[in-house]
RNA sequence: GGCCCGUUGGUCAAGCGGUUAAGACACCACCCUUUCACGGUGGUAACAUGGGUUCGAGUCCCGUACGGGUCACCA
């Protein structure tokens, strides 16, 4: 008969480890409300964010704010090649610029940490060892060329592949073999002793998915790899139980292996949380479909929006718009509510992956930008300037009263709309470069002959008057296109487009083209005004040398 | 390849056995307009496929195709 007790304390030989009660009692149900849901995130320590960690961050912290829980970060750094120098604080100043904070966690405090894996390994080995004493678990010595061999052999005899029955060599090692291993320096892992049968399957019930079936476990899975450190599936177990997680939302990429976790959970005597899988945003790439990739998509990377200027609130608005399939609706009735207040709900989750649309979140972003203050959209281009900003884009900051005019015409505050014109920060101060003589680059294209540009432009600096109001500046418009026989009257020029060269519109083109550079702006008048006599004359006298 | 998940317009999607099959983005047209936009009105466009069940199927069942995921001492 095996002595497991005594193999236990052979195989994991730690001093500190402390009764099971001790972990029950130190980290207890949490005391919420009925109906409050303990969430987490869970990322590895690996200094990229993806656009599905937000995507799956907010779902979590959604679901446990909006019922009056607790959203916590966990650090799954178990690999130590995927570490990354700093990684934690990229996790923690990504998420909170889109606004996603957690109420404990990481560097954070918190009643069940630690909150990195690397630092829990008492508590892993404790149940480790509960598990060897129980017989539920055992030591491995197999080689990774001992695996990879018996691998080959099950695919090539069409075998599930994998470490289970009869293939699992080390299954039946007698106290003996252990302990002579042992003594000789054998490196080892623990291994489930798995209990299921894969010909049993349940149907479970996911939160996204609704009803699946789940076949059980039979792989004899690692727990604890060779250096004492736990695999994803065994810390998710303990981890989960002890920091009192109620619901895991997580990527669908985790269903497959849902079946050890229940077992882990089974086998450990934990209740088991309630999942929601949820699939992965993808791409289309020439006409195939595919996640977004982190090497081959830029926008793959939460960076990807900071560096570009969107803003926090747009990127939300978006990510909730694929969250929940409702939730447009809710945002077209609520249009001045903050987005907080939308009752997200788990079971309005797309079953099937979303493609990203960049064209919808632009939309968005426009709408969004379009309801800020000058003062706020001010604000709003300076931070993101003062990180990602030019040189030449820093100083517009310098005469705030000269921006803020450039950003009312812009955005049309005043008028009867508001314009859209600003998609993102980068993108806003691009559009708006032309009013800085130090960014103003104009590449003149015309749609008409140079000796026509020629003689329009000359004719209105001749006529132009700095002093004159909206109307009477237009009336002058209309003098020089009369004068090269444009026509002025829309009407007229509609019913008979072919006796004349062009119409006023087409004058007010080459004029705007003269001034910013641009054939796509607001209102000309006003950007004159903002301009100034001498530049705008100026401008317009640079552009007729160029002819 | 085995197992699991999915498939409604170009995209996001509503729909829970009877609908003229919503809405949003994109696109097109027209209107508004001194230019650029905004805005308004309208339009094009979809239930992957074959069998069942049913008086009746996008909705339920089975097969097929296609797409995705997964099969580590990675998470």
């Amino acid at each position: 008969m095996m002595d497991w007790n005594k193999l236990a304390d052979i195989l994991i030989p730690d001093a500190d480890i402390k009764p099971l009660e001790y972990y029950e009692s130190k980290y207890p149900e949490r005391g919420l409300e009925k109906g409050a849901e303990v969430t987490r995130l869970a990322p590895s320590p690996t200094g990229f964010m993806h656009i599905g960690n937000l995507f799956v961050a907010l779902a979590n912290e959604r679901i446990a704010h909006q019922s009056g829980g607790v959203f916590y970060l966990r650090i799954e750094d178990t690999d130590e090649k995927r570490k990354v120098e700093g990684a934690v604080e990229v996790i923690h100043s990504s998420l909170k610029y889109f606004g996603v904070e957690f109420d404990e966690g990481a560097d954070l405090c918190g009643d069940y940490g630690p909150y990195y894996q690397r630092q829990r390994a008492e508590i892993y080995h404790a149940y480790a060892k509960e598990l060897i004493k129980k017989g539920l678990a055992y030591p491995c010595f197999c080689t990774e060329e001992e695996l990879t061999g018996t691998r080959e052999k099950q695919t090539e005899q069409k075998l599930l592949p994998g470490y289970y029955g009869e293939f699992a060599r080390c299954r039946n090692l007698t106290e003996e073999e252990i302990v002579a291993n042992v003594r000789a320096g054998k490196p080892y892992v623990i291994r489930l002793r798995s209990q299921g049968d894969v010909e049993k399957k349940h149907t479970f019930r996911d939160a996204v998915k609704g009803e699946i079936t789940v076949t059980e476990n039979n792989q004899d899975v690692v727990i604890l790899k060779s250096d004492g450190i736990p695999t994803y599936h065994f810390a998710h177990a303990i981890d989960d139980h002890f920091m009192r997680t109620t619901l895991v939302i997580r990527g669908e990429e985790w269903l497959s292996s849902l079946p050890i976790h229940i077992e882990l959970f089974n086998v450990l005597g934990f209740k088991l949380p309630r999942y929601g899988h949820n699939c992965s945003i993808q791409k289309i790439d020439g006409d195939v479909r595919r996640k977004l990739s982190k090497r081959k998509d830029p926008e793959a990377s939460l960076t990807f929006y900071r560096e570009e200027g969107y803003h926090k609130i747009a990127v939300k608005t978006y990510m909730l718009t694929l969250l929940n399939s409702n939730f447009e609706e809710w945002l077209l009735k609520n249009p001045d509510k903050p987005i907080d207040e939308f009752k997200y709900s788990i079971g309005k989750m797309g079953k099937s992956g979303a493609l990203f649309d960049i064209v919808k979140l632009n939309d968005i972003s426009k709408t969004y930008l379009s309801t800020l203050s000058v003062e706020e959209m001010c604000d709003f281009l300076q931070e993101w300037a003062t990180d990602y900003g030019t040189e030449a884009q820093k100083n517009y900051f310098k005469d705030k009263e000269y921006l803020c005019k450039i950003l009312t015409l812009c955005m049309g505050v005043g008028g009867k709309k508001r314009r859209k014109d600003f998609v993102c920060a980068k993108q806003a101060m691009e559009f708006i470069a032309y009013f800085f003589d130090e960014t103003f680059a104009p590449e003149y294209s015309y749609r008409f002959d140079c000796e026509v540009v020629k003689k329009i432009l000359s004719d209105f600096v001749a006529a132009y008057d700095y002093a004159d109001d909206c109307s009477a500046w237009f009336d002058k418009v209309k003098a020089v296109a009369a004068g090269s026989g444009f026509a002025t009257d829309m009407k007229a020029y509609k019913a008979n487009p072919e006796a004349f060269p062009g119409n006023v519109s087409d004058v007010a083109e080459m004029l705007r083209v003269a001034v910013t550079g641009l054939s796509n702006t607001p209102d000309l008048w006003t950007i004159m005004q903002i301009l100034g006599n001498d530049r705008s004359v100026a401008r317009i006298n640079a552009a007729i040398a160029a002819l």
